[in-house]
DNA sequence: GCGGGCATCGTATAAATATGCATGGCTTTG
DNA sequence: CAAAGCCATGCATATTTATACGATGCCCGC
């Protein structure tokens, strides 16, 4: 094997490259760790991410750490609402939202998560959801924080 | 355009799909949304995907929400280890530490900032780190210490 | 020393993802 | 309504990433 330093050590150069600087692909971090003296292939580097647990996003190769977490990370209620909401209805002491067909788990899931205090419960179908607030007083409140979250 | 159900409507699809089981790529979404009537290309999915800031990781598209970096939040001593060390060598009562040229100086002064009881003293060369420890006993642990650092 | 097992790596290529360009529909403006 | 502008999209293809396979080096026991 070649004028080998060790794959470890080449390990720690691409760990230091990209927290420096955005990689915008395997071939550009190639190209930089042969400024460092350091030769290998594309399909080294491919290995190398992988067991380094870096991932590519928009903005260069990043630690996957950060996203260790469950797969049900759901995107913010405003983000929610933009997708999916087609309407509000009031009524009394409860709201109904309509999304597109099979909307309305995720929807209901972001309303939950977002803790508001008026909201008692929701019941989501298929395409309707159901908050349930204790009088229609808090839900015209629960109404507004909603429609502002929607700009 | 075909029946399309609106972009809208897809996203919020993918949103639901992505979170719900893994998608292991764009071709794996383009089925399961086949199967939900959604009839779209890979590129498609492609332009989706970067809009809806979903990256790929080993375990399917995850929200990019989630996005901390810090490689280098790591102990100094673990962050000197990764970029400069290239072998280790224990010999009796010491270690000797192979780095690139000019490297040996900055890892040293990692190594003594670290503190370790075991360490009586350690020369920095070029390219060697010469740390001395009272007994061989104490290298062993010292050496273990270090290569844990390594993970 | 000699073979076996293991790890690393390059080459070639497959698989996955991104993109230039053209099309068709929708909306706005006059 | 026509013309213009804009979006969303598909198709074809370029670019990027992953992998099957074989070669080489290293360590270890005999």
């Amino acid at each position: 094997m070649a004028i080998h330093a060790g794959k470890k050590y080449r390990h720690g150069q691409i760990l230091n490259l990209v927290a420096s600087e955005p990689v915008s692909s395997q071939d550009d971090l190639r190209r930089r760790l042969a400024q460092r003296k350091l030769r290998v292939t594309q399909a080294t580097l491919s290995r190398d991410l992988q067991e380094l647990k870096l991932i590519k996003t928009p903005e260069g190769y990043k630690p996957a750490a950060a996203l260790a977490e469950d797969a049900s990370a759901l995107p913010p209620l405003a983000h929610a609402l933009r997708e999916f909401l087609l309407d509000i209805r009031p009524a009394e002491n409860m709201l109904v939202l309509k999304t597109p067909p099979g909307g309305a788990q995720a929807l209901a899931a972001a309303v939950d998560r977002a803790k508001f205090p008026e909201v008692a419960g929701t019941i989501a179908g298929d395409d309707t959801v159901l908050i349930i607030t204790a009088r229609r007083k808090t839900r015209e409140s629960l109404q507004k924080k909603i429609e502002a979250e929607l700009q």
